[in-house]
DNA sequence: CCGTCCATAAACGATCTAGA
DNA sequence: TCTAGATCGTTTATGGACGG
């Protein structure tokens, strides 16, 4: 009992935080390095994804990467990134490219970027009832649902509607995105959660636990607020929040664990 | 056997605001 | 002033249970 009240103890604060140096008896005392700082990147933000996108780069992707975006649209992740720091390979539905179909190797890429159509809305199949009349255009008419390019399921059975038919393309792109990975590759995921049928579908969560199965690593989310106020029509009675916020998700493919 | 009711699934479409 | 839209509540269809 006498000797261990011999020990030295660091004195602590009622936070329990050291507020005095330990006896300098102590020989290998670890030296803490870095710095602190406030000026970090945030997992939210209130902007647009042309601010944000750079900073998810900037912490997951390291430069001279090849990065792969398979749903380029009109760029505008890339409207705030120096191109010359990374190899840029966009391809969309414009170019003839199905994300769900790339045509790359297997474990050639550093870096995968999706972001599909995230409203059932504008996967429907009859153009009058859908939704997107403008830059998504292509993405309805050629991902749509009930028409012969949507792809069957699994087991032969019938393509997914509605807002399963949103998740499937997530689904099916995210397993080719693994393919194209290589190990330590980072996949950047954009997703907003959506109601359809009146029913609140948390679309992120999906992502995450279906992606979870193929072996990605969710190592990161992110938040962005959109900065206008969004409206919708045709209200009697609210039911949910309206959304104005989605997801950056990204994710790992793990380096495969060696067995003994 | 038929019509009604109810629950659930499927289908559908409107409108107000920000930004140019 | 004009344009165009990263939804969500409402409406319609479907099918089973149930009573007459």
């Amino acid at each position: 009992m006498a000797q261990s009240q011999q020990e030295t103890h660091p004195v602590l604060d009622i936070f329990g935080v050291e507020v005095a140096e330990t006896p300098s008896k102590n020989k290998s005392q670890r030296t803490q390095g870095g710095e602190t700082r406030s000026d970090v990147i945030f997992s939210s933000y209130q902007s647009g994804n042309s601010d944000v996108f750079p900073n998810i780069l900037a912490l997951h992707v390291p430069e001279g990467a090849t990065i792969a975006d398979v749903t380029y649209g009109k760029g505008v992740f890339w409207r705030n990134i120096n191109l010359d720091n990374y190899t840029l390979l966009a391809t969309d539905l414009a170019t003839g490219v199905d994300c769900r179909d790339l045509p790359y190797d297997d474990a050639s890429l550093d870096a995968v970027v999706l972001d599909p159509p995230y409203m059932e809305g504008l996967l429907r199949a009859n153009k009058t009832s859908s939704a997107g009349t403008g830059t998504h255009a292509g993405f309805r008419d050629y991902y749509s649902n009930g028409t012969e390019s949507t792809l069957p399921g699994d087991n032969g059975t019938p393509p997914s509607k509605w807002h399963a038919a949103v998740t499937d393309l997530y689904f099916r792109a995210g397993r080719e995105a693994w393919r194209v990975l290589k190990d330590n590759g980072v996949l950047i995921v954009k997703c907003q959660d959506e109601v359809s049928a009146n029913k609140q579908w948390l679309t992120h969560v999906e992502i995450i636990n279906e992606y979870a199965n193929y072996g990605f690593y969710a190592k990161d989310l992110f938040v962005v607020t959109r900065t206008n106020k969004a409206g919708i029509s045709r209200v009697k009675k609210q039911v949910h929040a309206r959304k104005n916020h989605s997801y950056f998700l990204v994710f790992i493919k793990p380096r495969p664990k060696r067995r003994h």
